[in-house]
DNA sequence: CGTATGGCTCCTC
DNA sequence: CGAGGAGCCATAC
């Protein structure tokens, strides 16, 4: 049962986002997503409303885009607003977004 | 520093 | 419901 990360684990993934060389906005988004419980999904304008850009949706992607801790953050959590998957550059793309979002029983998706 | 691009969202047709 | 246009924001060049 390796798929639920550990507190320690995501304690660990939170420290590497802070050693980690990036912008402020880009570890926020990140630590955000990382409190998505899991089997539940948010939008991307539930994100940048959490960080405190409202507006910077779009932001928020290239931040999920380019998050380098990869499926261990749960950009999959991550949809839009329409109930669309919206994108996925992580591993397997757009169809491993899918697959687990399908395995979390999430259903939101249209 | 100005331009080009997006894992967005909203509005109109 | 799908297509097109317009904002808005952060990042890459």
């Amino acid at each position: 049962m390796s798929k639920l990360i550990t507190k320690f684990q995501k304690n660990r993934l939170l420290t590497s986002i802070r050693s980690w060389k990036a912008t402020p906005f880009q570890k926020k988004v990140w630590r955000t997503i990382l409190t998505i419980p899991p089997g539940e999904v948010r939008s991307y304008e539930w994100v940048a409303k959490k960080i405190g850009h409202p507006r910077a949706t779009r932001g928020v992607g290239s931040a999920l885009k380019k998050n380098p801790f990869a499926p261990q953050v749960p950009c999959h959590r991550v949809i839009r607003k329409d109930g669309s998957l919206g994108g996925y550059s992580g591993p397997g793309g757009i169809s491993q977004k899918m697959r687990l979002l399908k395995k979390e029983r999430i259903a939101s998706i249209a």
